[in-house]
DNA sequence: GCAAAAGTGTTGCATCTACACCCATGC
DNA sequence: GCATGGGTGTAGATGCAACACTTTTGC
């Protein structure tokens, strides 16, 4: 079955998504493993179609890997070192890939297309954990979240990929108010705090870091939060936009 | 004469320059004018081959239009909408195309190869304007300096990506003192001050601007410039790296 | 001396940080 | 009452902007 070429995809061109989550205090990332027999990591990825923007493929990347749409997704760098060619996946993988061929799954058009070197453009999204429910891709055997702390070896510069995507959502989390696109609905302070410290690595102090989120004045009181606990009950805020 | 194919180059995907250079207390761009009986303008651009990567081949652009090596210059975003094809050159300019066909300039495969639709990756570079002979490519009439607020009007969405330099440029001048790189060697506070309302377009306060430049450690004081003006003279400073 | 521009110092305001204190809740 | 965590207030430090003043130069 021949998937890609020319004629749908822009060639040598793909987009590779870092897909941040927020859950348990830990800022964490959606990594695919590749359905072979050795234990390959990648970052969800897609390419181009001809007749769609780079934003609407990042998209319908997203959409596919999430089931989201209207999700903060910005482009954040290009990749594009000459090694960038997936040999992990394409070479090393004989067996897998006769199995592919024999399946109808790809032709052979297909390999050559996807053994190429790839300038990847990196993209960057933010979702709430807890609507996604991850769907596999037509090479996966697995997706999950990974603590970013704790991330697998990937393929190519995957791993690269996600520390330049942290160091530009460190560097837009106050910039641009972006952080709440990971949590829920309504949420406490507290629950911003652990989230600012999950994603900068280090402690905020609890009072000033309450009046600062406040001063923003982009935060909407609702009702207090009676969570069983032995103390005062916060208040629940929502995101005004 | 075969100058583009997919086995030297990557398939639609460019590379395209805002080279800012500063002179005369304007921040200026280097724009080439096409060699065709319209006024058609462009920003200096290029293709990546197959074995070099994207900052080696910005690089080697550069350096064609500029002859000059060893310079700032950073990608900062990719402009990919699907509209991006060089309608202005390769369509309403038929009477060219077949004068360079007939000399043997192009041929009907390059001609096929440029008339794709384009992903282009925006770098821009910042040079000492002083040390830039302005060279011509092979589509060039003339390559110029404009001032960044008197463009004339560009192909497909460059003035868009000239704006977005421009904010890059603004972002970043203060944050990692890249603005000495538009600078001859020596010069005076002043100078600088006048290079920063160039990039800014807003005046600043000539003694607290002195001391927050100052203050940032990194000029080295060498002897005073006597300009023959009646006032004190200046002194000459050195970036430090 | 005087005008022009360089260089330095000072004061006030806004912002950030550290510390202190009171409030609500369940046991 | 007491431990726990939420919410608010205040003093000190830091950084930036506005203003004032002195210095150097050529005429």
């Amino acid at each position: 079955m021949k998937l890609f070429d020319e004629h749908n995809f822009i060639q040598q061109l793909s987009i590779d998504c870092v897909i941040f989550g927020y859950k348990e205090k830990e800022l964490k990332v959606l990594i695919s493993k590749v359905k072979v027999e050795l234990d390959i990591y990648t970052l969800p990825g897609g390419f181009i179609k001809q007749e769609e923007s780079i934003d609407e493929a990042a998209k319908r990347i997203l959409e596919e890997r999430t089931g989201l749409k209207d999700i903060f997704l910005e482009q954040y760098r290009v990749f594009g070192e000459p090694f960038r060619i997936n040999h992990e996946i394409f070479e090393n993988i004989n067996s897998l890939k006769k199995e592919w061929l024999e399946q109808g799954v790809l032709d052979e058009n297909d390999i050559k297309w996807l053994s190429k070197r790839f300038v990847s453009i990196g993209y960057y999204a933010l979702v709430d954990i807890n609507k996604v429910s991850p769907q596999k891709g037509l090479f996966d055997e697995s997706v999950d979240w990974y603590n970013v702390k704790e991330l697998p070896s990937m393929i190519m510069d995957h791993n690269k990929m996600v520390q330049f995507a942290l160091e530009t959502l460190r560097l837009f989390l106050d910039q641009k108010l972006i952080g709440f696109n990971l949590l829920p609905e309504t949420f406490t302070i507290r629950e911003v705090q652990e989230l600012y410290e999950a994603v900068y690595d280090k402690p905020f102090a609890r009072n000033n870091f309450q009046k600062k989120i406040l001063d923003l004045d982009v935060l909407e009181r609702l009702e207090k939060k009676f969570t069983g606990a032995a103390n005062k009950a916060p208040y629940l805020y929502r995101f005004r936009n």
